[in-house]
DNA sequence: CTGACTTTGTGCGCGCGTTCACAAGCGCGT
DNA sequence: ACGCGCTTGTGAACGCGCGCACAAAGTCAG
């Protein structure tokens, strides 16, 4: 891609220090150092070590200041990070600040559990419409919203840009393309099904049967393990 | 580590070719691949190549090949793999084989969800009890299954290797730590928590907030990147 | 002001995972 | 029987991410 190399840039870039990428791997921890922060807000805490905040969030320390190093120098040596500021750092890193907006298309035994669940409001997410194609569904009251049928799709999604599928498998497809023609740029997956995206879009899945499998094997390699070591 | 040179090993290992470890990335996989073959397979179609395979998965025909070398040679050069084996191959892998039991604890929005989801039960996982603290709740039927009280947890964990948690976030360490002590050795955890075991026991986790926080990053990246295309 | 202590920020080595590229192997047509 | 084309299995190179360990940098006591 166009990783190109920064060449020092002799014209300075007015601004002193700017981040270059933040490692994918980092991007995935800033939201469990986000909650462990908020944690520490809500006893009190003011300041908190790296030690310690990456004691909550179960990670090395090490791991935990070079993931912070990537938005900033922010902490003060012999003290630690303000917890506060850090907070609104992370924040602004994950673009929470700016709230967001999320339509859910799929209103379904997953989709009314999503839909009604006050944890993404807390963090600045928010679901803002409910998308499904069964007109029976359609009209219907979840969690302060109304359920519109999916061919009003193009009006919800203004400014709109994450896309959640809580639909059957064999619809999921269909359903990604159409959020895609509508302008949604991230798309979060529940449908058991290999999606493809333009690769302008990010996608990403949640698969829970793939996870309890994967605790399957894990629970097999015990067994295996536990029989090898009678022989 | 002893990626040593192989010299030849004149003291042949008399085990033919034992599976030495199946790396985790690749296991994260394998039921990627097994959803995969069960579509071709539903289509009628009794061979595929690797290429095929690893369009149909989503990945590289490499990686494919790779991953499936871990388990044996299975595969006909200038053929391919023949899917009906290699479901089976990689469903014993997995330990699909013999039936694997789950125990789902909080009966909740997204408990209720998850016990009346029935894409386990087509791969040999199926969720055996549902327990819950809230006694109004204990005696419902959901699903077939009847919710049983907490307290019970001991009578029902008889051979059931893998846990679910789905209990608000702060109730669960609490019933992890009931799991564990009542012999489960891999938990899956939906509570935005983080939660220790010992070191015996796998853990895995599902947080739908930092999924959608993570995209939120990558849209506010591509906005950043949109401002600066101005620029 | 100085010195000791605390904690950050990071250079470095290492191991894992991904990918390319190709030789070895197998079936099929002739 | 024999080579031809297709596909697997893997050697090797590369890049990323992790974690140790330490120097730099700041605080605080006296
Ligand atoms: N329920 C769970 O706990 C669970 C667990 C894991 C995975 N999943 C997956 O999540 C998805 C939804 O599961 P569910 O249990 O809620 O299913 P569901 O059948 O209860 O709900 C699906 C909803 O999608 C709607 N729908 C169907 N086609 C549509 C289309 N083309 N456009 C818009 N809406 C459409 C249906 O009207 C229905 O309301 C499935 O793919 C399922 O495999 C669910
Ligand atoms: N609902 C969602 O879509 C959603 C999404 C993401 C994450 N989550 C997380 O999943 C968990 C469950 O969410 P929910 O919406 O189903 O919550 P919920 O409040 O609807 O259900 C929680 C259930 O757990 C039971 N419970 C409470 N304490 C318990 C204990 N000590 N032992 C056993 N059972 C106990 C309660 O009686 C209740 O039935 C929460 O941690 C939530 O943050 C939910």
């Amino acid at each position: 891609m166009d990783a190109s190399n920064l060449p020092e840039d002799a014209l300075a870039t007015p601004v002193p220090r700017r981040r270059e990428v933040v490692p994918e791997a980092t991007v995935a921890r800033l939201p469990i150092y986000l909650r462990a922060l908020h944690g520490l807000a809500d006893e009190g805490q003011t300041t908190v070590s790296s030690e310690a905040l990456a004691e909550a969030a179960g990670v090395n320390s090490a791991k935990l200041r070079k993931d912070l190093s990537h938005l900033g120098s922010y902490g003060t040596r012999g003290v630690g990070y303000d917890v506060d500021h850090l907070i609104a750092q992370i924040s602004r890193e994950l673009g929470l600040s700016r709230r967001c907006s999320v339509v859910l298309v799929g209103v379904g035994n997953l989709g009314r559990a999503l839909a009604g669940y006050g944890g993404f409001a807390s963090r600045g997410l928010a679901i803002d419409a409910l998308l499904d194609a069964d007109r029976s569904r359609v009209g219907e009251q979840i969690a302060g919203l109304t359920v519109r049928h999916m061919d009003d799709l193009p009006d919800v999604v203004t400014g709109v840009s994450i896309g959640v599928i809580a639909t059957p498998a064999d619809a999921a497809q269909e359903v990604c393309d159409r959020l895609v023609s509508a302008g949604v740029t991230s798309i979060l997956n529940f449908a058991p099904t290999v999606l493809s995206v333009p690769s302008h879009v990010d996608l990403r899945k949640v698969d829970l049967s793939i996870e309890l499998q994967i605790l399957s094997f894990h629970e097999h390699r015990k067994a295996a393990r536990a029989e090898g070591a009678l022989a």
